[in-house]
DNA sequence: TGTGCCGGGAT
DNA sequence: ATCCCGGCACA
């Protein structure tokens, strides 16, 4: 799934994919229909043409939208269904009357309080993506992204497919680190898994796991879910029935697209119910069903006929309302009964996933020129009506339903905020930084290495190296930004963060950092700092791009030259990716890979250092686009899709050296089309002068294909033709680029790619 | 000879 | 679809 190569495209209706809610986490659901730009408007019906992806296409593609039904409204889990369990509702009621986190918890596991109109409006879940959206065959892949903590993923796990929450993704070595929940286990275990080894979607386990499964205890346990699935649902008292289902994870091969046996149905409706509360946020029509969703309301029904925009309602309560509502005590005690009661992993991950809102949880107010951010919901919506709308309080603010207000802000967790932020400020994450931009993203790095190895390298090296990423001087970034970014590269070290960093956990690490940086962080976020959604676009992925990432060879000349001060950092961060890169002798620190979360390591200085160096301007890049983006997004819900596309584009292309805002666009174009593209590029192959300019866009750190920087382009030259091989087109030559197989060796075979693994095509460097 | 990975088979 | 591997092309 996360290979980078993607397969050829049918009826992309009815396909499975991921998009991203207005949290930034990746949601499943399924494309129910593909709108095709503006002009062919109209065929809702089954129009799949625009859905393939040819290069010239691009625009068709660029502009098409696929109307994606979230999958955590089910129509199995449809309001009637669910309102009518009797049995569990009640204790489950009992619970979230008091305590609102609960209430979630419980309507995930039995929707009991939920009203059947308020089920109605749950039960569909239809939203407008692009394709640059997406992440899902033939579109974005998992590899593309930056998981944020929080985000439900799947993975091979024992053998069986374990979901679990991302704690951390370190994109540097493209390593996620989840949290998951066992059986046996009360307490969630923390896993190191390679980013191409997790599935935003759940997947169809292969009979072979299947039958390993079945020795497994989890297995066993499993096995029981389905049928008991719909009682567990109900029945919040039985923990034991939750733990089997959660860990049912590993499901009939067959049942993988089926909602109704889906055992994560119930994690699912409850993100649902967070994911309408966010949507809300983004679309503007979210607010006329907004108003019509006050809890209970059954005019609301209607929105579930499709309309993009869901109301919240409810869920909205659910979601944003713990924040509030909730004292911390409260919320705790919530919290606490929840886990308890079910020690699923989805269980995790809601409360894990509460539990870091409510901790982090911000709300800024995005009203055009106004950065305002309060730690109050709703002091946010106070503050929007009175400043912004100058309206008077209809409903006390509390009230869940702020109607209008809630497009002039969102909400943002500090992981978001901070984090990413901190990226910049503080590199002290160490590798275990979440907040990494995409240009560190590894697969990127990868590609540069590839791409670059040798020579070319050290001119980019070079440029890279510059301290302040005068690289990118020709962006737009504007100079206030850049200067943010300078200084947190070069200047914010703070070092007290570096200890809280190093050792702690994400969550835990985002939680302190509000507290230290958090604040003021957000504050200025509205200006840099806050990557908002991330760099998830990051770049593409490996196959193709030829991202200006520094060989191995030359990030240790970095070690060596540039870092006087923060050294140690520095190495560690280089040694990762050397991990990949595979070059250096190091690389055992990698052990990343495997190794606890913890690292510790002086680092922070090293990494803004490395960030500085290579990427960093582009962070700055893309947070400030981000940012915008983010702000953009309340009002122009439909704007935010073509944005966040360009901000990808850009925070790739930013890299160049020579990068020029117009060249920007051309590239943000190519690259939307090639992003879905990826993968064919065997087959465009026969075209070296397309295969060329797909790798430049691709790689966009290079941008211009055209010439703007004839360095790049040459270096870009050497991919594509690598490539083609005159001699068998449809094999691809051999290239250069360390392969798994280099890079860890067989006795880590376990490290390889699947691809490299399956002796397919390598997936992790590119060619 | 080692490597990358295509093509195809088994599950 | 996932996983595996024979075998080819290439270095």
């Amino acid at each position: 799934m996360s290979t980078g190569r993607r397969l050829a495209k049918r009826s992309i209706i009815g396909t499975k994919v991921c998009a991203k809610g207005p949290d930034g986490l990746w949601y499943s659901g399924t494309i129910s229909d593909v709108k095709t730009p503006p002009s062919y408007m109209g065929p809702l019906s089954p129009p799949p043409p625009p859905t393939f992806l040819a290069p010239g296409e691009a625009q068709l593609n660029a502009d098409t939208r696929y109307m994606v039904r979230f999958d955590f409204k089910t129509a199995v889990e449809s309001p009637v269904a669910s309102t009518s369990s009797p049995s569990s509702s009640s204790s489950s009621s009992s619970i979230s009357s008091t305590d609102p986190s609960v209430i979630v918890e419980a309507r995930r596991v039995a929707s009991v309080h939920i009203s059947p109109a308020q089920a109605l409006r749950r039960s569909a879940m239809i939203k407008e993506f692009r394709e640059s959206d997406l992440i899902g065959p033939g579109f974005r892949s998992i590899m593309d992204t930056e998981l944020q903590p929080g985000q439900r993923v799947y993975f091979t796990y024992n053998g069986r497919e374990q979901s679990g929450d991302v704690v951390e993704h370190d994109a540097t070595k493209d390593e996620v680190t989840v949290k998951i929940t066992t059986v046996g286990n009360e307490e969630p275990i923390e896993l190191k898994k390679r980013l191409e080894e997790v599935r935003l979607l759940e997947s169809r386990r292969s009979a072979r796991l299947a039958d390993q499964d079945r020795d497994t205890d989890f297995a066993r346990l499993a096995d029981m879910s389905g049928e008991r699935r719909r009682t567990t649902t109900h029945s919040i008292e039985v923990p034991s029935q939750l733990t089997a289902q959660h860990n049912a994870r590993k499901r009939p091969a067959s049942d993988h697209q089926d909602y109704s046996s889906d055992p994560n149905k119930d994690e699912e409706t409850c993100r649902a119910a967070e994911i309408l509360s966010s949507m809300k946020l983004q679309s503007p029509h979210g607010a006329m069903a907004d108003k019509c969703s006050s809890p209970g309301s059954s005019s609301s029904a209607s929105w579930s006929s499709g309309s993009a925009s869901p109301p919240l309602s409810d869920d909205g309560h659910a979601h944003h309302s713990p924040h509030i509502i909730m004292s911390p005590h409260d919320a705790a005690n919530a919290r606490i009964r929840t886990t308890s009661v079910s020690t699923s992993d989805e269980g995790i991950v809601i409360d894990f996933k509460e539990e870091r809102k409510k901790k982090s949880k911000k709300f800024r107010c995005v009203y055009p020129g106004c950065h305002n951010v309060e730690h109050e919901q709703n002091k946010i919506v106070r503050h929007i009506r009175k400043t912004h709308l100058g309206k008077k309080n209809r409903r006390s603010a509390d009230d869940d339903c702020e109607n209008e207000e809630e497009f002039y802000y969102t909400d943002v967790d500090d992981d978001d905020e901070q984090v990413k932020p901190s990226l910049a400020s503080e590199p002290t994450l160490s590798h275990r930084d979440m907040a990494r931009p995409p240009h560190e993203d590894p697969e990127y790095q990868k590609q540069i290495v590839g791409n670059f190895k040798q020579g070319r390298a050290g001119s980019h090296y070079n440029h890279l190296a510059q301290p302040h990423g005068r690289t990118i001087s020709g962006s737009n970034i504007p100079s206030t930004h850049q200067q943010q970014l300078q200084n947190n590269n070069t200047s914010c070290i703070p070092t007290s963060h570096l200890a809280h960093h190093n050792y702690t956990w994400p969550a835990a690490a985002a939680v302190g950092s509000n507290s230290s940086a958090g604040t003021g962080l957000a504050a200025a976020s509205s200006s840099a700092s806050p990557l908002g959604k991330h760099a998830r676009s990051s770049s593409t992925r490996p196959s193709h791009s030829v991202a200006p990432y520094p060989s191995p060879m030359y990030v240790q000349q970095q070690q060596h030259h540039s870092n006087s001060n923060v050294s140690n950092h520095h190495n560690n961060h280089h040694t990762h990716h050397h991990n990949y890169a595979g070059s250096s002798g190091n690389s055992s620190s990698n052990s990343s890979s495997s190794s606890p979360v913890i690292h510790s390591n002086s680092s922070a200085n090293n990494m803004l250092q490395q960030l500085s160096q290579q990427n960093v301007t582009v962070t700055a890049h893309h947070s400030q686009q981000q940012q915008q983006q983010q702000l953009q997004q309340q009002h122009h819900h439909h704007q935010q899709h073509h944005q966040q596309q360009q901000q990808h584009l850009l925070s790739s292309v930013t890299i160049t050296p020579n990068f020029h805002p117009a060249q920007q666009q051309q590239h943000q174009q190519q690259q939307q089309h090639h992003q879905p593209m990826r993968g064919q590029q065997q087959q465009h192959q026969q075209h070296p002068q397309t295969t060329a300019g797909n790798l430049v866009a691709h790689n966009n750190n290079n941008n211009n294909s055209n010439g703007s920087n004839p360095m790049q382009q040459q270096h870009m030259a050497p991919q594509a033709a690598v490539k083609q091989t005159p001699h068998s087109p449809g094999k691809r030559t051999r290239g250069e680029n360390k392969k798994c197989r280099k890079v860890y060796g067989m006795e880590k075979r376990d490290q390889w790619c699947t691809q490299c693994r399956w002796k397919k095509a390598c997936s992790r460097f590119g060619d």
